[in-house]
DNA sequence: TGGACTCAATCGCCATCACTTATGCTCGAT
DNA sequence: ATCGAGCATAAGTGATGGCGATTGAGTCCA
């Protein structure tokens, strides 16, 4: 047996409220005559009628088995609404995007740029989650926020190039520069061995630079906090430091290093996949939150 | 924008477990070709591609918009299913039905309609309600058991001539027919004035028979029970003597009245409309109930 | 009782649709 | 470089679905 149509249990409802086939076309935009095939077929299909027909200036009466059709149709249509709903949805932004981040590289600009999300879509979707390891990899992901080269089949844009900046005491170094090797066997304040901390030492070292790493903790701000107390120094990178206001501390002083470790940041995501307009969206706001902090380095 | 067909969402569903189209066709029925287009009309209804199509020999994967359709268009097909489902189970006869019916008037056979119908039908939702007052009407019913005239557009099958019979203690008034004048101040036990009783009552005067009602009460075993004790006499329906097996017992004796108060019981439903097969077989067993009591009177 | 009226059903006509077959195009694999 | 897997597209065809006009059934009213 075929199927039944949504147009014809369409036409089915109206009728049910309107009373009779010519004004229920009226409604939906059809003739009567249309009106009255799609009934007909609708019955075919159910295999008996759904309503009886008096005959002369009566309205149609619906059979039981009218009943049942309605009360399933109703259901249906309405969830062929609910369908093009979610479409729209989707289509206007308002979906699910799943943001992969990886360990702590996003977390000064990964908040921005969502804040800015919710602010133009309220009503969608953002998920967040940790890539693990070091082999990201982004299936099931739309976004990928990365610094490291990613496998796999995909695309990328650059976002910018972060400097580690030297934070120190104020006064303990001379304003401006300092060459990186003069941070060998200086005391240090730092992170744990993260995947970042290992390879900003790993390129200190090959500056010349092993410092004494006299405390290590987590969090930028504790961080900052021993370097005031005069525990040591810290390499931090440029955004820790913007968003902690680091320049209007009068008690730490900052310098740029010669060389500067600097990372790249990039967002990643798969090649040749249809994009959703909010990962499509997405990207084009993070571009614009990497823009205006990269002018402001 | 015009609707999202089943026919559609079922290929996609389809393609969505096969992985490709060329298998997906092959499942459904159809050409590659088919499908292929079928998709293509799926896309230009929601407004944007649901598979992404990488071209060689690898399978097509779904979209975020995909996502979104194929969720809800699994959705969608179940209902669509659940009504067939439906439909099926009602024209297979375990819909719904509405019975009505008038005071206690059957509450002798439509228990056994009612049994075997639920023998036949296990599933099938039956609903009992008492028509009101004096004007009786079938609107919202299938089936109306009734003695009297109906108002409206009905059709009727007359189900039997149900005899009043007078019941005495045992050995009070000599075997074989009375005369219903001789009930004239007879001590009588019956029912309260229900429109039955008054009925009776007024056929029973118009024989010239105004008994003493010297006890009143509901119910046919009850009022039997006074009959035995010998508080009076009764008049009661054949049916009703039946149920409780009053021919059996020694202590009563059964005697036809000369006139004899008769009902006619009969079952009524609405002219010029479809029937559900249910309401059609319940016609079906009652008629057949009814000729296996009328037998037996 | 018969005419006017109100519906739904039906017929002829045409445009569109939904298949099919055949062919082209794009990858990845050999 | 070529083959094969797999989707897209073109052309053809029967079926479908729409419309307008007409018919037929039934009600209402004079």
């Amino acid at each position: 047996m075929a199927d039944v149509e949504l147009r014809h249990l369409r036409a089915m409802v109206v009728i049910a409220e309107e009373g009779t086939f010519g004004q229920a076309a009226a409604r939906l935009g059809y003739t009567q005559s249309s009106v009255s095939q799609q009934i007909a077929a609708l019955e075919k299909t159910v295999g008996g009628p759904v309503f009886d027909r008096p005959g002369g200036p009566k309205p149609v009466r619906i059979t039981p088995l009218g009943e049942v059709v309605l009360a399933h149709g109703r259901e249906l249509l309405q969830r062929a609404e609910a369908l093009t709903d979610a479409v729209d949805r989707f289509l206007a932004g308002n979906g699910r995007i799943d943001i992969g981040t990886f360990q702590g590289v996003t977390t000064l600009i990964l908040p921005v740029v969502i804040r800015r999300l919710l602010e133009e879509h309220p009503g969608c979707d953002i998920r967040l989650s940790d890539v693990n390891a070091e082999e990201p990899r982004l299936r099931d992901l739309d976004l990928l926020f990365h610094d490291g080269p990613v496998e796999g089949d995909v695309e990328q844009v650059k976002l910018f190039d972060e400097q580690y900046l030297l934070v120190t005491g104020a006064g303990t170094v001379p304003a401006g520069p300092v060459r990186t090797k003069l941070l060998d066997d200086a005391p240090m304040v730092a992170w744990p061995p993260t995947y970042y901390q290992r390879w900003l030492e790993r390129t200190l070292a090959q500056a010349g630079a092993q410092p004494r790493f006299v405390f290590r903790t987590t969090g930028h701000e504790t961080i900052l906090s021993m370097v005031r107390a005069g525990i040591g120094w810290a390499v931090l990178p440029w955004l820790a430091l913007h968003a902690h206001d680091a320049w209007s501390d009068d008690r730490l002083s900052i310098h740029p290093l010669k060389p500067a470790p600097t990372r790249e940041l990039s967002l990643y995501w798969p090649a040749g996949r249809t994009e959703s307009p909010l990962a499509l969206r997405t990207r084009e706001i993070a571009v614009e939150v990497a823009r205006d902090l990269a002018e402001r380095m």
